[in-house]
RNA sequence: GCGCGGAUGGUCUAGUGGUAGGACAUGAGCUUCCCAAGCUCAUAGCCCGGGUUCAAUUCCCGGUCCGCGCACCA
């Protein structure tokens, strides 16, 4: 079995997450998260929203998964998120019509997803492309596109369409300004949001490495173009980094500190060098193993429109390489367009430390000898004049000033322009924030947790099956279990987990079968401690507690366990502390 | 979406034109003083639809889902 069905196996099987509506044939894309599954999905966004939002200082929102189809015209998504499908009237099949013309043996397109649709139509027709599954022309039929948002209607009929949203982000973004007034207009400042997001797949694939509904958990750090970052706080973090220049050179991975990697110019951004910084650290702190894990930089077809540098952190899973998370600089891009949509301010702005002073050449034209001499001209020649000045002064120092117009050539003696230069004093201006973007799919992080967790090892000639999970994100935290169910030890035991679970611990109480087989079955589900109730304890209101990895055992006096179970979960002590 | 392969208790599987057997897991009980022991009993299964047939879990067709390769992954 690969690592991939013993994983999918362990999680159907011990309640971390199954295909949705089984009982109803399942549905491609859509996967359930079962108790475990839940528990350390929480646990894992609990972690990264200590590490993201608190640590850094950012905020977090909650915006809807459905926004009205305006937003995403704006954001680009509506025309851009498609594939070109072309089907046949025949057989009903369809194809990607890009790919077809790309195909063809005499065609000599190499990006026809680039080329409107009519044109790649034209070209179908042209080279007499056939229907790949029943040989029908082709040639007739319209190319249409397939858009992967999952389309909806806001309220009754068809007036007001919406989507489920691809990305989260969007729902930051056309807020925007709502953000920009509750961090009193200072940048910079991040806001996040963990949520869910809806990709109509053509093809999910993988278990829930590719689905149709994710979670996400984006940070959008809005930050002026003249901010640098704390890189003092990571600059020594040594970062594995799989540059575009190695990608096309020797193919391999370099490692190098956050500081060298900016010094030498291999992350451009040091916005993004912070951030690949501090996450490399989280990864750890989760439970990716290093050892399978790089950032790789996007190649310059990879990047998406909006995007000047990106670098995806990806972690290896059954030898393939998947994106966890994507570090992406988006520049103006999305607060830009929807600036434009909208006509509101998506700007903040941005006070000088001190005001300045500056020349200013502005015209005042005389109307009244414009008017009469130009006509209907006159109004386009004012707005001229005006660029004019503040492009080019100098012109106004001759005795007239010349215009061209539609071809036309206009004289304007200068002093009817009311051409001067004002001091005018600007107390700051109008920042359009730089977006960086660390965005993570929650899925992936719990999948690669999982994976690279998994561990079959020996315990006295037995084989065991368990998961090394870090305690911090572990769905149970403690497996409380009487040695034997009797004697009181039953009672004794199970007063100890309410009381354990009442100190804000995740206990679970097992008191099946022998003490062996309790153990494993916490193995398995990456339980890191478990607590036994004895002969002893009833003497001496002692317990011991094993520790998953290495099994071993230690003597803890009952009035101490709160304490120390919170601290072995934390991280404030380890098991080799007590 | 294309191609190839697959689908039998919760899990892993055996097998069959006459409705299915095992292992593990689970539950009850016995046993058991710290790592999947043993014994007894119990629960539980042929992906869906159509066709062929007296009879289909089995053969054929279609679908759904899963895996792999291709494509896609803003």
């Amino acid at each position: 079995m690969s690592e991939g069905d013993r994983l999918s196996e362990l999680a159907k099987r011990r309640g971390f997450f199954n295909q949705t509506a089984a009982a109803y044939g399942g549905v491609a894309g859509f996967y359930t998260y079962g108790p475990q599954g839940a528990a350390l999905k929480d646990n894992i966004e609990a972690a990264w929203r200590d590490r993201y939002v608190t640590r850094e200082g950012h905020m977090e929102i909650d915006a809807p998964t459905v926004l009205p189809e305006p937003v995403f015209e704006a954001s680009g998504h509506v025309e851009t998120f498609t594939d070109m499908l072309v089907e046949c009237v025949e057989c009903g099949e369809s194809h990607r019509a890009d790919h077809l013309v790309e195909d063809h043996p005499e065609s000599t397109v190499e990006d026809a997803e680039a080329l409107p649709n009519e044109e790649v139509g034209e070209l179908i027709a042209d080279h007499d492309i056939d229907c790949p599954a029943c040989g029908t022309p082709l040639a007739e039929e319209p190319v249409e596109d397939f858009n992967l948002m999952f389309e909806t209607n806001i309220g009754p009929g068809s007036s007001s369409p919406g989507y489920l949203r691809p990305e989260t982000a969007q729902g930051i973004f056309v807020d925007f300004p709502q953000w920009a007034e509750y961090a009193r207009n200072q940048l910079p400042f991040g806001v996040a949001q963990i949520g869910k997001a809806y990709r109509n797949e053509i093809s999910p694939r993988k278990s829930i490495i590719r689905v149709r509904e994710f979670s996400q958990a984006e940070l959008e750090h809005f930050v002026d173009p003249d901010d640098e970052p704390p890189l003092e706080r990571v600059e020594d973090v040594e970062i594995p980094l799989y540059s575009v220049a190695q990608q096309q050179g020797e193919g391999s991975v370099k490692e190098m500190t956050v500081r060298e990697a900016v010094d030498e110019g291999v992350v451009d951004s040091p916005w993004l060098a912070y951030y690949l910084g501090i996450s490399k650290e989280w990864y750890e702190r989760i439970g990716v193993d290093m050892d399978r894990f790089r950032y790789r930089q996007h190649l310059a077809g990879e990047l998406s429109h909006y995007a000047s540098e990106c670098w995806d952190a990806e972690s290896e899973l059954g030898g393939d390489w998947v994106e966890l998370t994507g570090f992406a600089t988006r520049g103006t891009y999305d607060l830009d367009k929807h600036a434009e949509y909208t006509g509101e301010d998506f700007s903040v702005f941005q006070q000088y430390d001190e005001p300045v002073t500056v020349e200013r050449p502005t015209v005042d034209p005389e109307m009244s000898y414009l008017g009469p001499e130009f006509g209907n001209a006159a109004a386009d020649i004012v707005a001229e004049l005006e660029a004019l000045a503040e492009r080019d002064p100098d012109a106004f120092d001759a005795e007239a000033v010349t215009v061209e117009l539609d071809g036309e050539t206009y004289e304007i003696p200068t002093e009817k322009t009311g051409f001067a230069v004002e001091e005018v004093t600007e107390s700051g201006e109008h920042v359009t924030p730089h977006i960086i973007e660390p965005s993570f799919g929650v899925g992936r992080l719990i999948y690669t947790a999982l994976a690279h967790s998994y561990r079959e090892d020996e315990i006295d000639g037995d084989q065991r099956t368990r998961l090394a999970l870090p305690p911090e994100v572990a769905p149970t935290t403690v497996g409380v279990f009487p040695l034997m169910d009797k004697d009181g030890l039953g009672e004794r035991a199970r007063k100890l987990a309410s009381e354990l679970r009442a100190a804000g611990l995740e206990v679970t109480y097992d008191d099946s079968g022998a003490i062996g087989r309790r153990y494993r079955r916490q193995d398995e589900v990456g339980t890191p401690f478990c607590v036994t109730v004895d002969y002893d304890t009833l003497e001496a209101e002692t317990v011991t507690v094993r520790e998953r990895d290495s099994t071993d055992q230690v003597r803890v006096p009952i009035a101490e366990l709160p304490a120390t179970l919170s601290g072995l979960r934390d991280g404030d002590i380890t098991f080799d502390d007590i």
